[in-house]
DNA sequence: GCCGTTTTCGGCCCGACTGTTTTCAGTCG
């Protein structure tokens, strides 16, 4: 089985890890490193890259040495110069360093001086005492690394955003309530760059007195725990599991403060790096002349950014892949905001599993400005969720046609429609036919191999009535893996059959995700945001969906469902595929404007 | 190991905090 990005990513940032454990050359450890930060964001599998003859070294950080272990990974299944470290270097040695507080020099003098090899023997050694006894170590020390090791056993590693987001919000009324005087105070960090899943929360603001504040929330009663506790940063653990990290600092450089902590660290590396080369020096206080020692302080990110001849880079973009490349050469995208959606595609009401009568879901699309909306129920095969029969299905159309003309928004008869294992629709052919919008979605035999569930969705998409294809890899963040299947292939075919892809914007789901959004949109698919909503307040979880499309670089143009009312109707109303030039003829008009 | 509007050699992001130390190494982000 050909490696994902992912594991091959995992693979250089182990190989760093124990590089630097062996003692080698801090330089060489960033680059592997760096390179691990890199490929774990690109866009398309590396294996295909491999395949079509590209040279890996056009990627950023990826030059000849690596390029070449890449390729002995997808060829052989292994590295040879990764092996031979793993054998040269104690056993286990990898996994004590994922327990916090525990860095490369701490676990090579765990295994080298204790023989230690698992977590539990580390635990077990920080009791008796046996800890304390290395170098650099003493009795506080062993104490915070038992605390760790136990704190890690109830915390799950990434929280999805939906989850941290209301923590956040939770916390920052909480301050603003203890500390009237707090000035702007939000998330920074991957939260504000809208990433899927949080690792911990950022929070960046002002305040007359900093310190202050950093007391109040190590007093907070949802505070468990208090990691660090200094007069310019405090980080503490609350009752969810997630850790808070808080930084306050003056008016006058939150410019710098808040450019750098929103990240990511691989933007800040490439910035600084870039500020380097016009001799200047970046931190989270401002702009340093390297020559004279000179400060300069920014109030806000634009002057920070346009102090090094650069625009401001929505947050989303921060991934320090190609953002700054493009800003220099002016092609970052316009992205699409949640203003520009017209219309929300995937609807359910309480005739399959929604929890609302339909009445209340038109009005919910209408409550946001939409110009048209698709109820889509789901289909009979899907026994649990009160699936709609041909007859139900038959008479919810006739419903909704005779409703149309009490409403000013455009409603569309559509199903959320099961893709059988076979790959074959839920309904019959002329009842699909009957619809104006056909969301299809796999919801069952998930477990098939990646040639089988392939061919399924290929085939569906195949399907002439199949307006959109709904949570491609049905995966549950942090619940459910995604299903197997080669999404190369599966992009190209999208595109090929005028299908447009969905991006789901429940949190839970954000399914297409951030990079494969990306090359759907790379591909020229038409993208869809749609909320799936199950109640008329989850119509509001559309900001979830357009940030992923904004991670993806989507500009209003990529998204289906920006299209004003008359352009949409035209575009379900035309054949697939001759339909993808309703979409393409405005992709290429506003990119000319 | 990677990279180049100063470079194919000689650089490589930057600072806070902790716990161990008498000036700093290790870890983290």
């Amino acid at each position: 089985m050909a490696p994902t990005n992912q594991q091959i990513a995992e693979l250089f940032e182990d190989l760093g890890t124990l590089l630097e454990m062996k003692g080698d050359t801090i330089f060489k450890i960033r680059a592997y490193q760096r390179a691990a930060r890199t490929i774990e964001q690109l866009s398309s599998p590396l294996t295909h890259a491999l395949e079509n003859g590209e040279d890996l070294t056009k990627i950023p950080g990826i030059g000849k040495a690596i390029s070449e272990k890449i390729a002995e990974y997808i060829n052989t299944g292994q590295v040879s110069a990764y092996q031979k470290l793993l054998e040269e270097l104690p056993p286990g040695v990898l996994d004590l360093k994922n327990i916090p507080g525990i860095g490369p020099k701490t676990a090579m003098a765990i295994s080298q001086e204790l023989g230690i090899s698992t977590v539990e023997g580390v635990a077990e050694a920080a009791a008796d005492g046996r800890l304390a006894t290395l170098p650099r170590m003493g009795k506080r020390a062993a104490e915070n690394i038992l605390r760790h090791i136990q704190a890690v056993q109830n915390i799950g590693s990434r929280t999805p955003i939906g989850e941290a987001l209301p923590v956040a919000e939770q916390v920052i009324a909480a301050l603003r309530e203890q500390c009237p005087d707090i000035g702007p105070l939000f998330p920074a960090g991957s939260l504000r760059r809208w990433e899927e899943t949080i690792g911990d929360i950022d929070l960046i603001g002002t305040a007359p007195d900093p310190e202050s504040v950093g007391n109040a929330l190590v007093a907070l009663p949802m505070v468990k725990d208090v990691l660090v506790h200094g007069p310019k940063k405090t980080s503490v653990v609350v009752e969810s599991g997630i850790q808070i990290d808080l930084r306050i600092g003056e008016p006058g450089s939150f410019g710098a403060l808040l450019q750098y902590f929103t990240g990511s660290q691989q933007h800040n590396i490439r910035l600084r790096d870039f500020a380097n080369r016009q001799g200047l020096s970046l931190n989270e206080y401002g702009i340093t002349n390297t020559e004279t020692g000179q400060v300069e302080e920014f109030a806000d990110e634009e002057s920070f950014y346009a102090r090094l001849g650069l625009p401001w880079m929505p947050p989303e973009l921060r991934t320090g892949l190609y953002e700054i490349d493009a800003s220099l050469e002016d092609r970052l995208p316009s992205l699409v905001q949640e203003s520009d959606l017209k219309g929300d595609l995937h609807l359910h009401s309480e005739w399959s599993d929604g929890n609302d009568p339909i009445e209340m879901m038109v009005e919910a699309a209408a409550a946001q400005g939409y110009e048209y909306m698709a109820l889509t129920d789901h289909s009979a095969g899907l026994g649990v969720a009160n699936g709609l029969s041909n007859e139900r299905l038959e008479s919810q159309i006739k419903l909704l046609r005779s409703m149309q003309e009490k409403y000013e928004i455009t409603i569309l008869c559509g199903s959320e429609c099961d893709i059988r294992a076979s790959g074959e629709m839920d309904y019959p052919d002329e009842i699909l036919a009957q619809l104006d919008v056909v969301v299809a979605s796999v919801h069952s035999a998930m477990g098939q191999d990646q040639a089988t569930m392939t061919a399924r969705m290929i085939k569906a998409m195949e399907h002439p009535s199949v307006t959109i294809i709904g949570h491609l890899t049905t995966r549950l963040l942090g619940q459910r893996e995604p299903v197997e299947f080669d999404v190369e292939a599966v992009l190209q075919a999208a595109r090929d059959t005028g299908t447009a892809l969905e991006i789901n914007a429940s949190p839970e789901r954000l399914d297409l995700k951030d990079t494969h959004a990306y090359r759907a949109r790379e591909l020229g698919v038409p993208l869809v945001i749609n909320t799936d909503s199950h109640h008329h307040t989850h119509l509001n979880k559309r900001r979830f969906g357009v940030a992923v499309a904004r991670r993806a670089w989507c500009r209003p143009e990529d998204i289906l469902n920006t299209l004003p009312r008359e352009a949409f109707l035209e575009f379900i109303r035309t054949p697939k595929p001759q339909r993808l030039n309703v979409f393409d003829k405005r992709r290429t008009k506003m990119v000319a404007t």
